[in-house]
DNA sequence: GCCAACGTTGGC
DNA sequence: GCCAACGTTGGC
């Protein structure tokens, strides 16, 4: 079991967006990275991941769960980019803020933090429990 | 809207 | 295989 970061622009993808997926879920499409093509490769069935709104909101929504694993992305012909489906479990009671990931020193290595510019990251056991915690989810 | 950081591309 | 130029992302 992982843990990730999903990160998106919420005018393009939003958190309500997803949750509208429901159980089904929806591919994470258009990822035109290696490293987060390659973090994609890497997740299995049930893994869980934070939902990260970017630009305005720069916080953590929602958390979801990885449901298919990786595949071709419907959104390319070329075969080098892949990405798996995911769906939302559940909102968080309190958005997770990056500024508040900054603020604390436990998550001052967090890629979320380190590295702005991945979209999908992986997230440590530690970090995932600190963030659910700042959150309100009982993970 | 600007700019820094980073990734990718292509010429050599 | 190096590196300059360029494009994109995302925080501010």
């Amino acid at each position: 079991m992982a843990y990730w970061l999903f990160k998106s622009e919420p005018n393009a993808w939003s958190w309500d967006d997803q949750v509208a997926k429901g159980d089904v879920g929806e591919e994470w499409n258009g990822v035109r990275n290696y490293q987060a093509r390659n973090n994609m490769r890497l997740m299995e069935i049930g893994d869980l991941g934070f939902f990260y709104h970017s630009l305005k909101e720069k916080a953590v929504v929602g958390i979801v769960e990885v449901c298919a694993l990786a595949h071709p992305d419907s959104t390319t012909d070329d075969p080098r980019w892949e990405c798996v489906d995911i769906r939302a479990v559940r909102p968080v009671v309190k958005p997770v803020t990056l500024a508040l990931c900054k603020a604390d020193p436990r998550l001052e290595n967090m890629a979320l933090v380190k590295n702005t510019r991945l979209s999908v990251q992986p997230v440590t056991e530690a970090e995932w429990t600190i963030i659910c915690e700042m959150a309100g989810v009982p993970f």
